[in-house]
DNA sequence: AGAGGTGGTG
DNA sequence: CATGCACCACCTCT
């Protein structure tokens, strides 16, 4: 690969001036592909300032000094920057999307981005994404990022060193971008990387907004926890005690702690040792089926010490000064599947509600919005149901039957209205069989799951097989074409790669195994994600085509909520219905596509 | 610092 | 052969 630039010394300017500024953009504008890049005192948009802002092409980078200019003054920047025609550049453009949004106020549009390019190609195989490990796999360029960390907190004057690091950072993007351009359509997933790019602009805009959380009442509940949790730990190590000689007491008479509760070896040698127990492992799964009372005192205090130490304090102390809201970070190509992932904090595992545990209800609109929350009904049976286009379970699905029950009366051959009302256990056994088959669980895993002997279990498989070929042969065939290709597809064109492991591999069977479970949930959990990121994206252009004052502001696998004026937020539940439908409907069309919109002040339904 | 165990979400 | 997918946070232990 010929490179058009000399890394040891690239060509750029560096503009202090708005004039200079002014003349420059008026040419950039005139360009069908920039690269952009920005360099900033610190990761928070809210918080951090914008240092540099380098707009680049193929021979060389402009690095205007955004303290010295007013960036956001000048019309000419916004222009550019909004031009639909003007392809931007950008090494995981979410980052910049949020400063130059934050900062000098115009949204990015027609956005390429060369992280989620090579995500996107890499789906499945763990590979590293970063700039410097694509500078080294496409132009075999050894890049320091250590001048990255010099802009952290700097106050003072920009050094020509680091000049010299921000230009070549717009200037190796090109390079990047053709070659990956080539491999994108050589592997069939432009159309999938350009879902992403357009998803990645919602994304940037989902996490500069941000959650409100009503934090007096979260730590209203949190103190609640923390009583009960306590209690539940002096009666456990009240009734441990004696097992323990050595227990001591403190200057003030406190009793000490027999064991540390929280520490698994400590149980272990507690149950099987102390109290003659036999447990393999202190798990839930284990502690359910062991009657005990230390046992069922540490399951409870297991449920409390659970929510205070994930969701309690720890939390609270990630709300942003400035907007006074929780700022989540959302990974589009966190999992392997094309879902999200989320942290600091991860919104998509906060606790449902429960009594004494309303988390998600202190996640609240702002005075004068409400939430649109809107999920998709069993997304993934529906999609399971088209993608096998298995008759009986089409049939049953456009019929409008209850699917687990359907199954159950199929499986155990009772009439469909008995198992609602007189086997309810049947039809239980019938959606854990439904959603662990999607999963590619077999007869052990089910006879774990349903507690009942291996024979039996394989027996409950054959018959809900049996009623459903259609979805065997799809399943088994997404194993089958995933060993053999390396690769599994979602009808979006959304692929997952798998490493295959070599035939002297002691493993190699399980590894086997495993590429299969994975392929056969790949399709179904690949097309979920997809549908909703199609989704995002329409809400997003149907927000601003309808003027809706609100926000996407977050997203949690099947579900979207939105943060919308209470005068418009009964009209927009219509059309996030409509959009999340549309949306769906694009891969799924055997079997209606469900969205169950709804309005309010607080976050589940 | 990283692995392993446990458990929260879809 | 091993035994249900996809994540992240917190804890303990090494």
């Amino acid at each position: 690969m010929e490179l058009q630039f000399d890394p040891e010394n690239p060509k750029y300017e560096y503009i202090t001036n708005g004039g200079r500024a002014i003349e420059i953009f008026k040419e950039l504008a005139k360009e069908r592909v920039l690269a952009v890049d920005v360099e900033t005192t610190g990761l928070d948009p809210h918080l951090d300032k914008l240092l540099l802002l380098q707009v680049g092409t193929p021979e060389i980078s402009y690095i205007f000094d955004a303290r010295e200019i007013d960036l956001k003054n000048l019309p000419i920047v916004h222009e550019v920057f909004e031009n639909q025609q003007i392809i931007k550049l950008f090494h995981n453009a979410k980052f910049d999307y949020k400063f130059i949004r934050r900062h000098i106020g115009c949204e990015t549009l027609n956005i390429y981005c060369t992280f989620l390019a090579e995500g996107v190609m890499t789906a499945g195989l763990g590979a590293s994404l970063g700039l410097k490990d694509l500078a080294a796999k496409y132009l075999g360029l050894t890049l320091d990022k250590e001048l990255q960390k010099s802009f952290i907190g700097l106050t003072g004057k920009i050094v020509p060193a680091q000049l010299v690091y921000a230009g070549i950072d717009t200037l190796m993007l090109f390079p990047i971008f053709e070659q990956q351009l080539v491999k994108l359509n050589k592997l069939d997933v432009a159309k999938i990387a350009k879902l992403e790019f357009s998803v990645c602009r919602v994304v940037a805009e989902m996490e500069l907004k941000g959650i409100y959380i009503d934090q007096d009442k979260w730590r209203g509940i949190i103190a609640n926890l923390d009583t009960k949790r306590h209690e539940l730990a002096q009666q456990f190590q009240d009734m441990v005690r004696p097992y323990y000689k050595t227990t001591q007491e403190d200057l003030f008479g406190n009793t000490a702690d027999a064991i540390n509760i929280n520490s698994n070896a400590q149980l272990m040698d507690l149950f099987n040792n102390k109290l003659g127990l036999d447990m393999p492992s202190t798990g839930v799964a284990i502690l359910k089926t062991t009657d005990h009372p230390a046992v069922n005192l540490l399951q409870d205090y297991r449920g409390y010490e659970k929510l205070i130490s994930s969701f309690g304090d720890t939390l609270l102390a990630k709300i942003n000064p400035i907007t006074k809201r929780v700022h989540p970070s959302f990974m589009q190509l966190g999992a392997a599947t094309g879902r999200f992932a989320c942290n600091g904090p991860n919104l998509q595992q906060i606790p449902r509600n429960t009594e004494e545990a309303p988390f998600r209800e202190c996640m609240n609109p702002a005075p004068g919005y409400d939430f649109v929350v809107a999920d998709y009904s069993s997304f993934e049976m529906r999609i399971l149901a088209d993608l096998s286009g298995d008759e009986n379970f089409v049939n049953a699905m456009n019929g409008g039957l209850d699917m687990h029950s359907y199954t159950a009366s199929l499986m155990f051959d009772l009439p469909y209205d008995s198992i609602k009302t007189e086997h309810k256990d049947k039809r239980q056994a019938a959606k854990a069989i439904g959603f662990g088959l999607m999963y590619g669980m077999g007869p052990m895993g089910l006879a774990a799951q349903i507690k009942v002997e291996k024979e039996e279990a394989q027996q409950y498989m054959n018959r809900y097989f049996g009623a459903y070929p259609s979805v065997k042969a799809f399943l088994d065939g997404m194993a089958e074409n995933a060993v053999k290709n390396g690769w599994s597809a979602t009808p979006g064109g959304r692929k997952r790669w798998y490493k295959q492991p070599e035939k002297s591999d002691p493993d190699y069977n399980k590894k086997l195994s495993n590429i299969q479970r994975q392929a056969k949930n790949h399709p179904i959990q690949g097309t979920n994600a997809d549908a909703v990121k199609y989704a995002l994206v329409f809400l997003h252009e149907r927000l601003k085509k309808e003027k809706v004052k609100g926000d996407v502001i977050l997203t949690v696998h099947d579900e979207v909520v939105c943060e919308v004026p209470e005068d418009c937020s009964h009209d927009w539940s219509k059309i996030q219905e409509e959009e999340m439908v549309r949306a769906g409907e694009l891969f799924i069309k055997k079997v209606p596509v469900i969205s169950d919109p709804f309005v309010g002040k607080v976050w589940e339904h």
